[in-house]
DNA sequence: GCAAATCATCAGTGCCACTGACAATCAGTC
DNA sequence: GACTGATTGTCAGTGGCACTGATGATTTGC
């Protein structure tokens, strides 16, 4: 592969991501799990137990993601499903004790990979990077602008 | 969706990546491409002509992915394949009119994009930016070493 | 001239995310 | 208390995307 699409943003980002999601998984690997899984633990190991959508919004999924998900953690034993008494609709999501020693080990690996990946850089670019990323990752919601339909610029090709 | 996850490199790397590429297809949508088209008419507009599987090492996909896609190009009339002269083998893949026109008019909408995904940034934290997504774009193949395997600080869980 | 490598293609698979439908349950209204 | 509408979890189906493996055509090396 070459230089021409390296500078491209949706070209960095997409291939920074894909970078560190595998090593990622690399460091998951032997604990059985992935970062999604793992991110499932980080939610659900909460003050106050969480029901199924509460965990999906939490994480940002599908109400119908989180079932198969939810559905993986307890068959590895990691988590347990139990009728909320106070709402019998809901699933209150637990972890087991597996779940929390899971959940633990799985941090340790996670910050471990998160600092190699930014080995390289000086803790002020590190620093300046996450403040960065955490902003252009937020608006998400926030409309960009179309220049080119809002001031008429935009061309007809052909 | 609340604050656990939002500072997890691997989170904010995938909505950052996510927020982009949205705000691509919106300005990409009129022209009727998404952003994986416009990055295969960036790297087939080159001086030499490319075949399909250059084409596709270029962009870093799979050579059956690059099937679909220069299926996609070639509906709309925007590249056309020819087999090469050359090697019979391949398939040159060269843009049409269209697909220059097409080419050059997404490539203003690109740059329109960045530019405002940036916009919040002053010019030296956008250039830092772009650097470190470079780096840590980069080393793909470079195996993370694994400190729990390597320094036998691995724990077992239950 | 023959075996091995290369290229484009296609079928199949897996992952992920979503939509739409359904049953169970809850909340509000009359 | 019964009815209506909303909420929650579940499942089936769909679509995007990327890969593996197989096939056929062609080229290359010996």
């Amino acid at each position: 592969m070459a230089e021409l699409l390296t500078s491209r943003l949706g070209y960095l980002l997409k291939h920074a991501q894909l970078n560190f999601s595998q090593s990622g998984a690399r460091a998951l690997e032997s604990l059985g799990i992935n970062g999604r899984q793992l991110a499932v633990l980080v939610v659900l190991d909460a003050a106050e137990p969480l029901s199924q959508l509460d965990a999906a919004n939490e994480l940002g999924v599908d109400r119908t993601t989180m079932v198969a998900l939810v559905d993986e953690l307890e068959a590895k034993g990691l988590v347990e499903r139990r009728r909320s008494p106070d709402d019998r609709r809901k699933n209150i999501v637990e972890l087991t004790a597996h779940g929390k020693n899971t959940l633990a080990e799985g941090e340790r690996r996670h910050q471990e990979t998160e600092k190699t990946f930014l080995a390289d850089l000086t803790p002020i670019e590190a620093d300046l990077f996450v403040r960065i990323l955490k902003k252009l990752a937020a608006d998400a919601e926030a409309p960009v602008d179309q220049p080119e339909t809002a001031t008429g610029k935009e061309k007809k090709v052909d």
